[in-house]
DNA sequence: TGTTAGCACTCTTTTTCTTTGAGTGCTAAT
DNA sequence: ATTAGCACTCAAAGAAAAAGAGTGCTAACA
């Protein structure tokens, strides 16, 4: 049986979960009653929030006390109650400045971002960066840098660099470097760092003939510099910013952080909008009583990472949806080709 | 006028300290009179307690509780009271798997010691290395990503490495890369660490010649590295351990994280011995009710690094000293040269 | 003289009881 | 359909009482 909000009952929902994203406090009738836009007397939402409550959107912490909206309310709330207030034009130069664009890469920008964000709202934010799937390795070096020591290098195709320190059992001749350069660039340049695993690793290996004794550790390594492109996708920021909350278990949130990348890799998947906001159980979400809003982030089309911010259920969403809207387009705008390229005309 | 205090009192102000540190409760005589090898009533007790507290080394909270030790009581037992325990075969074993030996780096193996230490004792660590310091610039070199971008690469006589990523105005020339490089051999291989600053950069930025105007910005990157070097010094580990506590205030602990570089900076410096503990405002160390043990590393003789336990004022001291010397002393034999040349035969 | 049993006293903690007040659901009137 | 009125519920706040841990002091004791 589907019952179908009246007007007035949307309104009245909607007013307790301003209220009580407000104060945090269960929230009376008389208080709803005490609003501008509402009417009726107490009375009256007494009866339209039993029928809230009958309905699931609404409870009570126990009898004498006011309502509080269940995660039914407020997902209610967020699909269609509340109103998403519109940027004024202090809060938009407010979030440009959030992005810090000298920085070289996309991941360093969206990383300003999620910083900035974090200090903003005073939550938690988190950032899923899923360029590397996309990317390519553009580059593989060696550089000697002592007694049997090396460094390797590894270059995407989206401006990342990581490096590796190798330590050898024996000094390479100048040759075995050489061939080690040409090989790798022979064989891995062009290659996606997702197809890039162990058994590609072992079957170039096993086709480098003589070389094979010596310079298979750093083969090794270039699998492990790999490895580091794809795991370490997940960045948190604000982290004291959750912590600090008595509304929250900080059990919970501390077994989530030190759970990340399992965790939160399943949720950020290629599965739903442009933005979506999680509780609840949603999507394998398991900290009680805070929510998670993550919003994409694209290039050319394709989902290239998100960025989120994770806070109590009682966010402001209808401030922070905007804010996060807001970035997540401009920086889709600028890590765009279209404007790589007017930047390099 | 300095009062020494008989054997029995010293006794006594050890077993409240404790008791203390393993209950976290004030400790009464009854408590005390308990004890196997107190053979006095809880009166005498109470008597010597009395004079504990005139002398500053025990407090009450009220009238009507047990004592807890002052700082000055903490000291006492520290300095001459407590008796370390000594470490067991597998305790040392313990310690050893907490040292990833396979790393490359001393850095990195200081690190692991940090990130180990603070699973086992459930406290922040903290590690100042003052490698950099020492160390000299053994290699930098340019490397070409994309259009106009470059990344540049600094390694350091300690085996530590860091890049950048730099986006230029225009392509370079393959002239101009080698002249890049071969200007930064000629004067940056050999340079410390700690002498390259602002100053010396302009002047080589001075000295280039035609090349100024193009190659200007890839040498302030280079100086932003070395900055690097010296910033990157000090790093905590196990934060949340100390979040966690209510005992300890959550406002200071995050001041202390957010100004670890400069308020650790001092602590760790030069003037003390090879082990030390720290509390209330002992050498600006600022968060009440916790205290720091820290510990250095040698190499060579001279002080390369340290690495440091903080938590609350009621650590295990006796068990919690000899781990961390264990651990350093382990740490200097295994970075000591003579070691590196045994492994390198 | 140092040690100890005994005891009155203090002050926190815990428990119990009472009061207060916000908010509800229901009924009857509009 | 809405609303005023009212009895009822229940958590929170407050007050009072009881419990308990520990002390300091005194006087007795070895």
């Amino acid at each position: 049986m589907i019952v179908l909000l009246d007007e007035r009952k949307r309104r009245i929902l909607a007013a307790v979960v301003d209220a009580y994203i407000l104060t945090g406090e269960p929230v009376g009738s008389k208080a709803i009653a005490a609003l501008p836009d509402i009417r009726v007397s107490p009375a009256t939402i007494r009866n339209d929030m039993a029928m809230l409550e009958q309905l699931g959107y609404l409870e009570q912490p126990h009898t004498s006390a006011g309502r509080i909206p269940t995660y039914s309310g407020y997902r209610l709330y967020i699909d269609e109650l509340m109103n998403a207030k519109t940027l004024s034009d202090e809060e938009k130069t407010l979030l440009d400045n959030c992005l810090d664009v000298d920085v070289p890469t996309a991941d360093a920008l969206i990383e300003s971002a999620s910083k900035a964000l974090a200090e903003l709202t005073h939550c938690a934010t988190v950032v899923k960066n899923v360029a590397p799937k996309f990317s390519v390795i553009t580059k593989v070096e060696l550089i000697p840098t002592g007694r049997r020591m090396y460094v390797l290098l590894m270059v995407t195709s989206s401006g990342n660099i990581k490096n590796k320190v190798c330590r050898l059992e024996f000094d390479l001749t100048n040759e075995q470097i050489e061939f080690f350069s040409r090989y790798m660039a022979e064989n891995l340049q062009g290659v996606s760092i997702e197809d890039l695993d162990g058994d590609t690793i072992d079957r170039l290996v096993s086709a480098m003939g003589a070389y094979m004794v010596t310079l298979a550790p750093l083969l090794q390594g270039v699998c492990e510099l790999a490895e580091g492109f794809k795991d370490n996708e997940i960045k948190l920021q604000g982290e004291k910013n959750l912590l600090a909350r008595q509304d929250i278990n900080s059990d919970q949130i501390v077994e989530f952080f030190e759970n990340r990348n399992k965790v939160v890799k399943n949720m950020l998947d290629d599965s739903f909008g442009d933005l979506q906001v999680l509780f609840g159980e949603d999507g394998g979400f398991i900290i009680e009583n805070s929510s998670m809003i993550v919003s994409k982030i694209k290039k050319d089309g394709k989902t290239a990472g998100s960025l989120g911010v994770i806070g109590p259920m009682r966010l402001d969403y209808a401030k922070i949806i905007p804010y996060l809207e807001y970035l997540t387009d401009r920086i889709t705008d600028i890590i765009s080709d279209d404007n790589e390229d007017d930047k390099n005309n």
